[in-house]
RNA sequence: CGGGGCGUAGCGCAGUUUGGUUUAGCGCGCGUGCCUUGGGAGCACGAGGUCCCCGGUUCAAAUCCGGGCGCCCCGACCA
């Protein structure tokens, strides 16, 4: 290709609307524009990444056996209806009507068209295992869309759905996707874990996430620095810390006047005691039942492990005056001193609490050498806490937990039966009976992976494409375009690296060398041949990796040979 | 959905507080010419604007007032 000819319009200057590195280099590199909020076309230049990633995705997909359909944007609100979905979607289900007041969506995702697809084809076990993938544009529409990609309204994904007859199956084909995954993205050269994901309340399914391991996610990542657990914030678990708490005198239970003191900063300055000789008591909504939930004053709840451990459909903070009807004070005093007809549930490490400080249940009042069993009755003990930096581990004997942040790019997960049964997709099994297909779905986020590879792959100049995803391999860079030798050079390097099949971007553009060797390594082609004053009086160009900054020089006539050995060797 | 910010040429911005001295500006980019060619050169000339939209106040509105729309950030939310 011949820049002068390409539609690549580069950015000296960062686009103000950019906030996050990937987004501001993916404007600035001619990759993508934006039509409206979480709304971009991709421009040349930024779709032959796309592509690239999504051939990587195709290939890792049909090595497993799984097969390409192209499932429609446009669904039908029945089928959603079905699922129970259409209620239970909220305002991200983008719907509308169509001229004959017929209710449609635009497909966030597409459960219900593969189960619908499935149910209608799939009648006997000979049939299954099944997997059906597609690659398709999906729209969320999202409460505040941002960064550019990595949370946009309308997003490219690549979604696959498997159907087995058993359990067995199904475990298999989600580690054959989990395998295909970390093939992908260990070809897209990402730093990535896969991390344990809760799985909400559709129970006994298991979940993982794959995270991109960056500064600027959304996510939180848990992982041990010593073993290979990892899971996300909601996931993570906790070990009990055994504190040997025999021997230490329980004192004697003491009211003290707190005035305006309602959290545990307050507490630590007023008393200056640390927050780990405090508990928290947090009134939750379980179901509509109120709930006391207990953790050490440095710690924090972790509702979705509430959620779960009570097999509720909705946990929310009570409001202000839940709050007051139950404990008798505002919020800011609650404690579990006195405390009826209420469950009082409480995380493992306030077990190995003695004379601690909680709220008195009363305003501006505080209660101090609080002790369990002696002052209240706890009814569970449970890993209610979200995981803390330094925390141990709680799969290794050593490790110690570490907090990073994560943008989450792919996602497995075990459906079970969810959707067979909402939907009736069954098959007769070889026992003669009708059974429920056993689902998985998996999900890729293409141009969000793209955006997490320069997010990952850059320097202060711009992008630094990983050789497997960048849009092209060698950018030719003639110094000088009224050089008709360097000019010739550059054309000859041209044609037989394009009659070699190399992908390569000739930049002719008749621009000074500044401004070129600038947007070179803005739009980060890892390769650069250089043909300046050395291809003149030497016969030699540069070859230049735009990663290590290393340069060799070449004979023109052997370059062809060298960038071949070198993609061969980079592209494995 | 709560809080904050922004909207002036393709991009980045000044001007708005205190209405008129601005014929609406600056830098970059864009076009033409000269000159220059190893890290975003220089000179000259030039094109390019509904100052987000609608309404109001006023002799006069980019500027003040009311309403709307759009975009960004923080939070909440996110099968």
């Amino acid at each position: 290709m011949r820049w002068s000819r390409y539609f690549l319009p580069t950015l000296r200057e960062v686009p103000a609307e950019a906030e996050v590195i990937s987004h501001q280099l993916m404007v600035r590199a001619g990759m993508i524009r934006k039509l409206a909020a979480g709304i971009y076309s991709y421009l040349p230049f930024g779709l032959r990444a796309l592509k690239k990633v999504r051939e990587i995705i195709r290939e890792e997909m049909n090595r497993k056996g799984a097969l390409e359909v192209y499932l429609p944007v446009v669904q039908p609100a029945e089928i959603w209806q079905e699922s129970g979905r259409w209620q239970l979607y909220g305002k991200e289900l983008l719907r509308f009507k169509d001229r004959h007041a017929r209710d449609f969506c635009l497909g966030p995702t597409h459960e219900e068209v593969i189960t619908d697809i499935v149910r209608k084809e799939v009648k006997s076990y000979r049939q299954l295992p099944l997997n059906l993938y597609q690659i398709q544009t999906k729209f969320r529409d999202e409460v505040r869309p941002r960064f550019g990609l990595m949370r946009g309204r309308e997003f490219e994904m690549k979604d696959a759905y498997s159907f087995d007859k058993d359990e067995e199956g199904a475990n298999k084909s989600y580690q054959d996707m989990y395998d295909a995954y970390c093939r992908i993205f260990e070809r897209c050269d990402l730093n990535f874990r896969a991390v344990e994901a809760d799985t909400g309340p559709i129970g006994g399914s298991y979940s993982h996430e794959f995270m991109v391991l960056a500064d600027t996610g959304e996510d939180i990542v848990v992982g041990c620095d010593t073993c290979s657990y990892a899971a996300n914030m909601e996931k993570a678990e906790v070990r009990r810390e055994s504190i040997e708490t025999q021997g230490v005198e329980m004192k004697e239970l003491e009211k003290i006047y707190t005035p305006q003191v309602k959290t545990i900063q307050d507490l630590t300055t007023f008393l200056s005691a640390k927050p780990d000789q405090m508990v928290k008591t947090l009134i939750f909504q379980v179901d509509g039942r109120p709930v006391a939930a207990l953790v050490r004053g440095d710690h924090e709840i972790n509702p979705v492990k509430l959620k779960n451990l009570l097999g509720a459909d909705v946990v929310e903070m009570a409001d202000e005056e839940t709050v007051r009807r139950i404990t008798g004070a505002p919020i800011g005093f609650t404690g579990p001193v006195g405390l009826k007809g209420i469950e009082i549930i409480a995380d493992f490490a306030v077990q190995g609490m003695v004379n601690f400080i909680t709220g008195a249940n009363e305003v501006d009042r505080h209660l101090k050498n609080v002790n369990l069993n002696r002052d209240f009755k706890v009814d569970r003990f449970a890993d209610i806490r979200q995981a803390m930096e330094g925390d141990l581990c709680p799969r290794c004997e050593t490790g110690r937990l570490k907090i990073t942040r994560g943008i989450e790019v792919g996602h497995v997960f075990k459906l079970g039966t969810k959707y067979s049964k909402a939907m009736g997709a069954t098959f007769l099994d070889a026992d003669g009976k009708e059974k429920y297909i056993i689902m998985g779905c998996y999900g890729i986020g293409v141009g969000r992976t793209v955006a997490a590879a320069i997010e990952q792959n850059h320097d202060e100049n711009g992008i630094i494409w990983p050789f497997p995803i960048a849009p092209f391999h060698v950018l030719i860079l003639p110094v000088n375009m009224t050089d008709s030798r360097m000019v010739e050079t550059a054309e000859k390097i041209y044609q037989e690296l394009l009659a070699e099949g190399v992908e390569v971007l000739l930049d002719d553009r008749d621009e000074r060398p500044g401004a070129k060797f600038k947007d070179a390594d803005l739009i980060g082609i890892p390769l650069r041949i250089t043909v300046g004053n050395l291809a003149v009086s030497e016969g030699k160009v540069e070859i230049k990796f735009r990663k290590t900054g290393e340069v060799e020089k070449v004979p023109v006539n052997e370059v062809t040979q060298r960038i071949k050995a070198i993609l061969s060797a980079q592209l494995k």
